[in-house]
DNA sequence: CTGTTAGCGCCTTCAC
DNA sequence: GTGAAGGCGCTAACAG
């Protein structure tokens, strides 16, 4: 494997002028440029970025954690960040938590000994322990989706408002008992969701049963077992408001097994759209959240940080949900019951 | 940032002794071994794997190269990458490259670069510029999913075979104008798809219409314009199969907007299912893929390439797909047309 | 505009 | 069982 010293030697220049070269800083005469790119090439050589980033203290790279990356909504996310990092010359290296506290500490220990240059977060739970060990470390650091505990940058969208839209909308419709199938209850935006839905009860005088809110955790499973219990009270719910997309599927399905109608018999709603490469048939009324944006927006603000390491405070950026009306809100339908 | 002599300082030891306790080589006292723990543990030290990859020559990183992070068919061959490889102590660095050639041989210079000690490719096309690269270098390289004119460690699912399973169960229904909805014509697995297709044709004796076969891309967008193109054929097909699951929504919204029904007057059948978690109500008659196993496999057999550096003659895998009958593809309904 | 020198943090080799 | 020395490949700092 040729090394800096070998192309040196074949274009009867220092290793230093090599360098220059390589990263186009300091002058170097056109004639000369012309030599070591003429011997890069014949050597085919590859720089060694271990070295580089050894020497230099800048790998340009930055690290994406995530909680799913099996969820299409975070592969999306994932483009953004992607695209983002590499026009500004960054690659990206992507981890998966699966929502575990211990692979995201296994992570964030792994990253920092690669020494990437900075993080974007999805944090897995409300412990920081992760986050100070960055912060320590004074790694940059960008927490995507999820409010923490702790004054840090975050990009995240209106999980609340999206939340108390879809509640005014299903109220609008002449819904009063609506059921919340929550994620896991100490992530912030479940509760954030859930407030939503809370103050469109409020506001709208509606009392709230607390039998109808539950909260287990983002899966299709979780989804159709909230369904299943929500299904059997004494009072059965008119309306579902699933709190991400995973859930949305499981509430179908266990509605579907319990021979309901959507929007007939109940009506439902969810977070997160489906890309369209995915659904047969859009269909489940959904705050739909900019998952693209979201990515690329905290990528670039993660790369600012990384290149002017001006101390200005945390900034926290809540991007808009959309709703999107489709065919599974329908009205409520009076009932004989 | 402490450093390893930090910690030998600490420790009343040199610094030999702490990178054998870090990395568990040698002989290390009980004792001094508690001593060196207990300083790593005051100074909150993180090795720095630059440095270490620099001079040990590994990194215990494997890259995969995948066509389409957004298709959850790779993100669950990512899935079973990441556990084995994980097991056995190596990370994954996960790239994207939008089936583009361009921007694989970028991310195979940047991995080169970065030192990783294999790949896990998909390739984008049959170009083998960056696989000869990679080979060049002496690094460990499993190629996933699709062919290459080049003899090299491979992993693949038998699509000749599964294309042949649907094209026979159609037929087996009555279908005698099948048509083909295809991807990308370059890429191995549509040809073999393609190949599976015409040889359960032959068989049973059915004549095949060029008109029917297709080939455009992976998409939904090409989906959806390859089933218009065939619906608008003279004589229209009676059954569609879709060689991926992209492929097959858009053929499914090209059907619904043509106003036809699914299998009352078109069957349609395809290639990879979806996660339970992503759909409403299984419904489309699939070969399916065991991508989970596929990317299982393939790591393993990387890393074992890793570490016994054995020059045995390079293995090609083939997994079997199975065929699931569900009801999107009914028997031939006779018509007066 | 180009060369020389030194050292990033670690592991390997060789002593002891 | 442990320490000292050297160098992995590169770039920053300083000459010239």
């Amino acid at each position: 494997m040729p090394t800096i010293y070998d192309v040196a030697k074949l274009a009867g220049v220092a290793p230093a002028t090599v360098s220059r070269v390589l990263n186009a800083s300091g002058y170097v005469s056109e004639e000369t440029r012309r030599r070591v790119l003429a011997a890069i090439d014949a050597l085919e050589y590859v720089p060694n970025r271990l070295a580089r980033g050894l020497r230099s203290k800048q790998t340009h790279t930055i690290s994406l954690v995530v909680t799913d990356i099996t969820n299409p909504f975070w592969t999306t996310v994932a483009r953004g960040v992607e695209d983002a990092a590499s026009k500004a010359g960054f690659s990206v290296i992507l981890c998966n938590t699966d929502e575990s506290v211990e692979k995201q500490a296994h992570y964030v220990e792994l990253l920092l000994q690669k020494q990437v240059d900075g993080f974007l977060l999805v944090p897995a739970t409300q412990d920081v322990t992760s986050i100070s060990l960055i912060r320590e470390r004074d790694v940059p650091l960008v927490v995507l989706d999820r409010e923490v505990p702790v004054a840090v940058d975050t990009v995240r969208c209106d999980s609340e408002g999206g939340a108390y839209d879809l509640t005014r909308h299903l109220l609008g419709l002449g819904h009063r008992r609506i059921a919340v199938l929550g994620g896991s209850e100490d992530v912030p935006t479940a509760q954030a969701r859930v407030a939503g839905y809370r103050r469109a009860m409020d506001e709208a005088g509606v009392p709230i049963d607390s039998e109808l809110i539950l909260g287990q955790a983002f899966t299709q499973e979780a989804g159709h077992a909230m369904t299943q219990m929500v299904l059997g009270l004494d009072q059965r719910p008119t309306a579902l408001f699933a709190v991400n997309n995973f859930i949305a599927m499981g509430a179908v399905r266990a509605l579907r097994d319990a021979g309901l109608d959507v929007p007939g018999d109940v009506a439902l709603v969810g977070f997160d759209d489906l890309p369209e490469a995915l659904v047969m048939e859009p269909w489940l009324t959904v705050a739909a959240q900019p998952a693209y944006e979201m990515g690329r927006k905290a990528s670039e603000l993660l790369i600012s940080r990384i290149s002017n390491s001006s101390d200005s405070p945390p900034s926290e950026t809540v991007l808009p949900t959309t709703l999107i009306v489709r065919q599974s809100s329908g009205p409520l339908r009076v009932r004989s019951q």
